[in-house]
Order: C-alpha cells, then sequence, then structure tokens
DNA sequence: ATGCCGGGTCCTACCCGA
C-alpha cells in the first residue's frame, strides 16, 4: 500500500507549513519510501580544543553531514583519524591559525569547490567547501564578520556575500538541490539578537549585511529554521564575556538555507542549546537540519 | 562600543573574534 505524503509549501509565496512530524496514522510496519537525511553546520573555534565535543555530539545525534567552521588549523593538524574511527570521512580546507572549514560525512560525497567560485586566486582565507552527496550540493561557508579592518573589513564581506549569492543564483538556475550553512555572520532581524547583544551598527546587522542575506532568500533560499519557528528568539552564539550565556544575551548567526524542493522535505531545525553547557564549549551551538 | 573570555602564535605579549 503506498504511502499518501502531504505536499506542502507549493505556493509561490507560501512558506512551508512546517513541521509535519506527525506520521502516527501511517503504518509503522511500512518505511518510508526515502531516509531522511540529517545535515548540521558548527563553528567549533577550534577543533583541536574542541574534538571530544564533536566527537560526543556525532554519537548523541548522528548528522549525515556536519560542516565545520573555524577549526583554527591546516589539514595536517586535523584530527581526521579520530572523526574516522566514528565512520566520518573529513575534508578540510584548512589554514593557520584563523578561519577554517572541514565536512564530516558519514555517506559518500564529492569535493566540488575548495573556495568562493569568483574570488580572487590569492585569497587564501578558508571560509568555503562545496561538496557534493546524494544529489545534494551541500556548501559550508564561515562569512568574514566585517567587524575589523575598517571600512576594508566590512567591503569583504559585502563582496564575499555577492559571490556568495551569484553561487546560489547559478546552482537554483539549474534546479539543483542545495543547502548553503554555516556561520554566516548576520543576524536577519532584530528579532535574531538579543537586546544590548549587539550595536546597531555591528556589522552583523548592518542593513547592507542583511540585504545580501534577503537577497538569498528572494532568490528562493529558505532559512530552516525561521521556516519552521517564526517569531521568538532562537540563537546560536553566546560570547563568552559577561555572563552571556547566563543571561541568554545570544545571537542567531549561523544558518542552513535550503533550495525549494529540500524546503519542501523540511522536517526540523534546530540549534542544540545543550552544547553551550558543556564544559569549555564552542561559542557557537550546532544547528542541525533535517529533510525527509 | 567593547576585548570583561578564549582561541591562536614568531611562546607569554599580542592579534583576533562577534
Amino acid at each position: 500500500m503506498p504511502i499518501v505524503r502531504h505536499t506542502i509549501g507549493s505556493g509561490a509565496f507560501d512558506p512551508p507549513r512546517l513541521p509535519f512530524h506527525d506520521r502516527s496514522s501511517e503504518p509503522r510496519s511500512q518505511p518510508l519510501t526515502e531516509s531522511p537525511v540529517k545535515i548540521a553546520t558548527w563553528n567549533v573555534n577550534s577543533i583541536r580544543q574542541r574534538e571530544t565535543h564533536v566527537l560526543g555530539w556525532l554519537e548523541r545525534c548522528q548528522p549525515d553531514v556536519l560542516v565545520l567552521q573555524e577549526i583554527k588549523c591546516e589539514a595536517a593538524a586535523f584530527p581526521a583519524l579520530a572523526f574516522q574511527g566514528a565512520g566520518y570521512q573529513a575534508e578540510i580546507v584548512g589554514q593557520k591559525s584563523y578561519n577554517g572549514v572541514a565536512v564530516l560525512a558519514r555517506v559518500p560525497f564529492r569535493v566540488v569547490h575548495r573556495a568562493l567560485p569568483g574570488l580572487p586566486q590569492d585569497d587564501t582565507q578558508a571560509r568555503y567547501i562545496e561538496i557534493e552527496a546524494g544529489g545534494i550540493t551541500i556548501i559550508g561557508i564561515y562569512l568574514p564578520n566585517g567587524n575589523s579592518r575598517g571600512d576594508e573589513g566590512f567591503a569583504y564581506k559585502l563582496a564575499w556575500m555577492d559571490l556568495l549569492a551569484e553561487r546560489a543564483r547559478v546552482l537554483l538556475e539549474a534546479d539543483t538541490p542545495c543547502v548553503i550553512l554555516g556561520d554566516f555572520n548576520v543576524a536577519p532581524t532584530d528579532e535574531d539578537y538579543a537586546p544590548g547583544a549587539l550595536s546597531p551598527t555591528d556589522a552583523l546587522v548592518r542593513p547592507e549585511s542583511r540585504a545580501r542575506l534577503r537577497k538569498m532568500v528572494w532568490l528562493g533560499l529558505t532559512d530552516a529554521v525561521r521556516a519552521l519557528h517564526p517569531h521568538g528568539p532562537i540563537y546560536t552564539f553566546w560570547d563568552y564575556q559577561a555572563g552571556a550565556w547566563q543571561r541568554d544575551s545570544g545571537l542567531r548567526i549561523d544558518h542552513a538555507l535550503l533550495s525549494p524542493t529540500l524546503a519542501e522535505r523540511l522536517v526540523s531545525a534546530e540549534p542544540d542549546r545543550m552544547e553551550r553547557d558543556q564544559p569549555q564549549p564552542s561559542d557557537h551551538v550546532p544547528v542541525m537540519v533535517e529533510v525527509s
């Protein structure tokens, strides 16, 4: 007997009507036609300091793919063997001291890009990795903060966002199922940071930054967390300083943007606040999305 | 607006993050 699936989010102006967790009326003996896929992002603020945190989280949450940011090391210093022992293959775009992104995957994948297409060849900042797994293009990003180096630093952030939007446009034009996720260093609206947690002139909330994030949404990408939780404070980062975590003075700057066909399959999208309570945590927590 | 914390490195004094 075929399983009748709900169709969702079919109208161009309708956000996906989600969640649709309740499958209680479906026969338990019938497996779903496709197995769910779990894709996550985590700015770990040094992988060498956070190796045990990540191993524990992989065991607890069982993502198929985890993209990491701020690994803060070159590929040779990345503890790839430890993750391989846990069933995850690592692909690393590293750099000494700063930045650095990686993919951990327990499913087969191929690397498509190790830098944001369109960036100058002499740009060595390790902020982008693009893979393809199971027909889904997965892009892990560590978007420039934009607060340092004055106008030049902010201009770099905006140029980076313009190129990311162009990459998204190309993928969407080709109807490629894709998810762009990572540390965007943009709080999309005033609901996305605690009052007083940021200056209104901060690069994370400047209108120019927000406009470029909105542009990617208007291209057809869905902010997974907000699609399922349209209102209210949801944070992914709390500063180490001034008791930010204890006061819940956080920011929502880690995001997952889904292409239309993936957005229609969206089941859950949550930051994992538990990780911020671990000993010696990252200042960011993981964000995981599940698509059916 | 930061540098109160917590990473990093030319290793212990300073740079960087959001």
